[in-house]
DNA sequence: GCTATTTGGACTAAAAACAGTCCTTTAGAT
DNA sequence: ATCTAAAGGACTGTTTTTAGTCCAAATAGC
């Protein structure tokens, strides 16, 4: 097996589709709260245009969004004004509660550590306009304020931030990519007030550098607060 | 417009379907073909197995082979031992030949610059099993022996074969993906030989650093490879 | 030379996904 | 009070995609 691990078929363009457009659809409206992007008490967009934005027909976002609302996850109303909100009790993360692959644990911890760190660092040589830095001071404030059981969107919305002020919209998605899964992980394992806390210190740390544009540093204090996530998911699931 | 740049609908999940399925999949079977991951002379997976691997079924992806076979890209054998080959004479690239989008290229440049140098990084810091070593090896090897017309393919192999020996899948589809845009991007500008010259030395440089295990040479030569493709996109292109 | 087996080739019926159209509800504006 | 526009709701016919089955070719090994 040795001689085979770097042939072809081992690492050919992934399959683009998972499973059909209907559970792939439903799978990626809950990333997107599960992430923040979408946040609790937060309209959607319209169907018609959230349907075109993640390229399947409105039947199939409906079905979707059908199954999201009997879950409880979301709240449509109807009429002018109307629209799809984000369910305030909306169920927790209910994960399967298996242990990840070994392999899988590797490789988003190495992922995020190449692409996290980099963006922080972007993002502090960036010259960035006022709105820029309105948004991370709001994403750092709202994830600072947040009680504990609203703590992992607003902690993943901060970080998705920091991509964007990047301007780089490849770096936004594998930053928002990576941090879904790393977020998928993290629920599984407890979470400790003490950890919370000191992550609402890194996260300072890491948005005073990029605001006083010290490249180094930022890149520095978010691989530090990288590596403790890290340690901490390794602790209790390696 | 500007306090709006950072609304939710322009950082949700990026469509997944591109065009359908069909369409898709000629795509990436021709990315494949130009990233080297598929070199000329040699066999593709089996219709059944290369089906799976795409996530589509086996009459979509024969569709998008007979189109392929069409534009003589590809040869087809029946029978026992039979199989789908890349054509020797497959038709050199017919990019639209229009300038990218100047955000699209500083994004692919961007991004190319987070992921490769970092690959390089991890790669030199990997304990390499003999394998891993030889398949470096032979990836330059193979684009340093390249004529001219057939540099591109094996330049990007080469690229892909580093991300692949840090171990991390989610490095190598990002490494791979983002060296495919660069890809399209060099099909609009001439290959000139001192070029090819230069990105040679600079492969080997990259090359004996990860051998010898000098992350940081390794870090910095790629990255120095790199903004030399990077500024010659630049001058072409902007 | 047979033959077993692996491969591409072809067809069908069912399911999924789509585009398009029209309906219903609703809040703000008039 | 009425109207209007923006939103979700529902239906239809068509196209795409699929899973499954069987056929046809070709070659290494007997």
């Amino acid at each position: 097996m040795e001689q085979l691990q770097f042939e072809a078929r081992h690492l050919v363009p992934r399959a683009a589709r998972h499973g059909n457009a209907f559970e792939e659809t439903i799978e990626r409206l809950l990333t997107s709260i599960k992430l923040g992007i979408f946040a609790v008490g937060q309209k959607l967009p319209p169907e018609r245009e959230l349907a075109e934005m993640l390229g399947v027909s409105r039947a199939t976002l409906r079905d979707a969004l059908a199954e999201l609302q009997k879950a409880n996850y979301i709240e449509v109303k109807r009429g002018r004004y109307g629209g799809t909100v984000v369910a305030s009790n909306a169920p927790a993360a209910q994960g399967p509660n298996t242990k990840p692959d070994p392999a899988e644990l590797e490789d988003v911890l190495t992922f995020r550590q190449v692409v996290e760190p980099a963006a922080a660092a972007l993002a502090a040589e960036a010259s960035l306009s006022p709105a820029a830095r309105n948004h991370l001071l709001t994403a750092l404030a709202e994830v600072s304020a947040a009680p504990a059981e609203h703590f992992r969107p607003k902690d993943a919305r901060f970080h998705i931030a920091i991509a964007e002020l990047t301007g780089s919209p490849s770096l936004v998605a594998a930053v928002a990519d990576v941090r879904a899964r790393v977020s998928n992980l993290l629920d599984l394992i407890p979470l400790l007030p003490p950890n919370l806390e000191h992550s609402n210190e890194q996260h300072k740390e890491i948005a005073d550098a990029i605001l006083r544009g010290d490249s180094e540093a930022a890149r520095r204090a978010a691989s530090h607060h990288i590596e403790g996530t890290a340690n901490l998911l390794r602790g209790f699931l390696a």
